[in-house]
Parts: C-alpha cells; structure tokens; sequence
DNA sequence: CGTGTTTGACCGGCGC
DNA sequence: GCGCCGGTCAAACACG
C-alpha cells in the first residue's frame, strides 16, 4: 500500500492515539480509492526501515504497486511536491521545534487544495514523530487549532481534542515486538460487533480472544488472531483512535505462517451475524466477502439501512459515512530482533499474492453477484488499461477485501 | 458440531 | 514489593 514508515518502538512509545488524525469531515475533492467514484485519499509515509514482512497484513506486498496503480500523484516516496501528499518526519528531526511544526501544520492546513491527510506520530522522549499527518485540511478553519506542544511532551488540540501527552499516557510495552499499525476510516457498521465495534474485514480470518478498556481511550480494544491456520501467531488489535472515532488504528502482531486462507477460510472468520435485535438487516450477515460482495450490488439503495451507527462519539455514523476515506499505514518494530520474535520471520511463509485459482475461487463468485467484478473493485478512478495489464497480480489485492461497504 | 464472540480471571512487565 | 495496566486464557454462550 503505503509506502511504510519503520521505527524502533523504543522510538515510538507514544500510543495508538498518537497517530492523530483531526480535522475536517467532509471534502468532496478527496479521492475515494473505494467503490465510490470519487479518488483516493493516500497517505504515504516515509520509509525508514524496510522491511520484507507484511506481518500478514495483507496491504503489505501491495503498496506502492497499488498507489501507482491508482495513478494517484504524490505516493512515490521521491514525489513529495505534488502539494498532495506531504511528508513530515520529524521523529528524529530536533531541530523541528513544536512551534515550527505547528506552524507548518498550519501553513498546510490553509492550503486551499490541500486535501490530505496527515497522521502525527508522538515519539516517546517528548519528540515529536510525524511521519504523517492525518488531519483533514480542507474543512480545517482557520480558527481551528492544531498546536504541537513539545516542552510538554505532545498536545494537539483541535476542536476541543486533546491527545495527551504519551509521557502521561502510561502506555507500557512488553518484550520487544514488531508491529505494524494501519489506520483506517472505520466502515459503517455493517459488521459491526454487539459492543458497536466496526472491524473491516481483510482476506484473514480473525477471531477476537479478548477485549479490553484501554486506559485514558473510551474505546476498548479488541484482540484477534488468526483463525484461518491452527497455530498461526498472527494477531492485531482494533481499536477506535481516541482522538478521530471514525478512525480505526488497526495493530498487526506477529505474522501467518501459513498461505493465504481459502475463502471459506477467510469466509469462516470474517463476520458473524449480529444480534437480531440490533440490526434486522444484519441478522444473516453474510461473510465479508459474500457481504462485501452483496454490497457492490446493493449498497445503493441500502446505503442507510445500517441501524447500527458506529459508537462515535464525537462522531456519526453520517459524518463517517460521507467524510473522505484515507488510509494510513505505519509500520514500526522494535529491536527487530525477527528470529527471537518471529523465527524465520523474513524466511517463513510470505502471504504471496494469491494463486490464480484463489482468485479464480474468489471472482468467480463475486461474478455470481456482478458480471464483472473487477470492474467493480477496480472501475473507479483507476487506470483500466493500467488495470488490466496488472490484473494478474492485482486481481485480489487485499485492499478490495476490506469491508467498506458502508460507505457511500 | 464447528465456528465465532463475550467477558471475567489471570499473568507478566513496568514504574514507583 | 506493590499496584497498575496491557495482553492472554478459557469457560460460557450464540449462531448457522
């Protein structure tokens, strides 16, 4: 997807709440890389630290193919005078005071076409790690304020959120680990668990094991790990960005050690039905990738059926519905030490690109529900011809498995 | 029956 | 050593 942003974890102790996203909620220019027919919203961070593991993150392999693929301007890492994509990666840039970065968020903000977004990371030892931004700048007014205070570790304030400092934030971390975060919009509720969480679905299956408030965030955050092979370690955590609710900070533990799942594999842990109570309409829920797929195809005249509204506070269900998509992906590890982490962990089970008959599996029932599914997946705001000739390799990228569905 | 979620208990790291 | 807190376990339950 992204290109990827690696840091150390002992340089990233600021929390999942420090990757901000503020701002504005609605930009009829931003760039729907979705189903919808509006571009893409990318966020590309700077890469630091390569590294060959996707921790089964399925948007891993395919990130910078994909954003060339979309023939979005500004996601080539050399590429960052477009004015669309900005890069900010001050983590290790002291000579970057607050101040100055406040006021380079805000000389940015006031940008008229400046439609994306930025993600801050806070690092840990009161540096400020922005490797991005995540804050919507089109509908940021300029009384808006976006302050960056470093004397007192990391303060962002804007329309009343106040991330607080990760010196405060008593965020603990065990063994070294490598992680890689993705912060994602969060879907309509269209899956959404009993709790209210919304968890888009990838080609995995996850099954959740725990749940826990996380302290000083009024979002719980869900545990899962991979269902689709016994014994894989692959796991991540869900949780609501306590400053942006629509926002889902996605963490991705470990790695499959194991191929891409089927799709009854990825069928059998995507979703499950919600309480009738809640939502009629969910009460059969089909699979995300059944669902996803019943979606293309109604989500026109269903687009408000969703009964279930994200617990957004601060946030709607409506607001989520119609704001910009965005994407932001961070990869970060700590003491990379892979063979005590993950043996074999740049040897073992790469997810490759799904073989063409998981693929075939796959379009061949979307193509029960749309005569043409890649037309869908891949039809607006992109290349068709680019499309075609990638096809192969981009047929299941795992991007299109994320269930948007709730989004107009 | 096999899969999933929920949820309280438990464990271990870390700061004081 | 103690308490806090994040992460995990496992029993109970739900769903198809």
């Amino acid at each position: 997807m992204c290109s990827l942003s690696w840091q150390r974890m002992e340089n990233y102790q600021g929390d999942l709440a420090d990757i901000v996203r503020a701002g504005g909620s609605t930009n009829n220019s931003v760039l729907d890389w979705r189903f919808s027919s509006e571009p893409t919203n990318f966020q590309t961070l700077t890469m630091e630290e390569q590294q060959a593991d996707d921790f089964g993150d399925p948007f891993s392999d395919r990130r910078d193919s994909l954003l060339h693929e979309l023939g979005i301007p500004g996601f080539d890492n050399s590429n960052s005078n477009t004015g669309l994509v900005h890069h900010m990666n001050v983590q290790d840039s002291t000579s970057v005071t607050g101040s100055l970065l406040s006021q380079k968020i805000l000389d940015e903000e006031v940008r008229p076409c400046n439609i994306f977004s930025r993600m801050l990371q806070i690092s840990p030892n009161s540096a400020m790690a922005a490797s991005s931004g995540g804050i919507k700048t089109s509908s940021l007014a300029a009384s808006d304020i976006l302050r960056v205070n470093s004397s007192t570790g990391c303060s962002i304030e804007n329309g009343g959120v106040q991330i607080p400092s990760p010196r405060n934030s008593g965020i603990k971390r065990r063994k070294s680990q490598a992680k890689k975060v993705v912060c994602i919009p969060a879907p309509a509720a269209t899956n959404s668990r009993p709790t209210g969480e919304v968890v888009p679905s990838d080609l995995w299956a996850w099954r959740k094991y725990g749940q826990k408030p996380i302290k000083g965030s009024p979002y719980p955050r869900g545990y899962y790990r991979c269902s689709s092979s016994k014994g894989c370690s692959a796991r991540k955590q869900v949780e609501r960005s306590r400053t942006d609710p629509n926002m889902l900070v996605i963490t991705y533990t470990s790695e499959h050690n194991h191929p891409w799942p089927t799709q009854r594999n990825a069928l059998a842990g995507s979703s499950r039905s919600q309480p009738a109570k809640n939502n009629a309409a969910s009460k059969s829920a089909p699979s995300s990738q059944t669902q996803k797929s019943i979606m293309l195809k109604e989500e026109h005249k269903e687009n408000n059926s969703d009964t279930v509204p994200p617990a957004v506070p601060g946030g709607s269900a409506a607001s989520a519905a119609t704001k910009e998509e965005e994407m932001i992906v961070s990869d970060k590890a700590v003491d990379m030490d892979d063979s005590e982490f993950n043996p074999g962990f740049h040897q073992s089970y790469r997810p490759a690109p799904p073989d063409s008959n998981q693929s075939d599996n796959f379009f061949a029932d979307l193509a029960e529900l749309e005569p043409d599914p890649l037309n869908l997946l891949l039809s607006h705001g992109f290349n068709r011809e680019k499309m075609d000739d990638e096809r192969e390799n981009k047929a299941l990228d795992p991007f299109s498995f994320f269930d948007w569905t709730g989004n107009n």
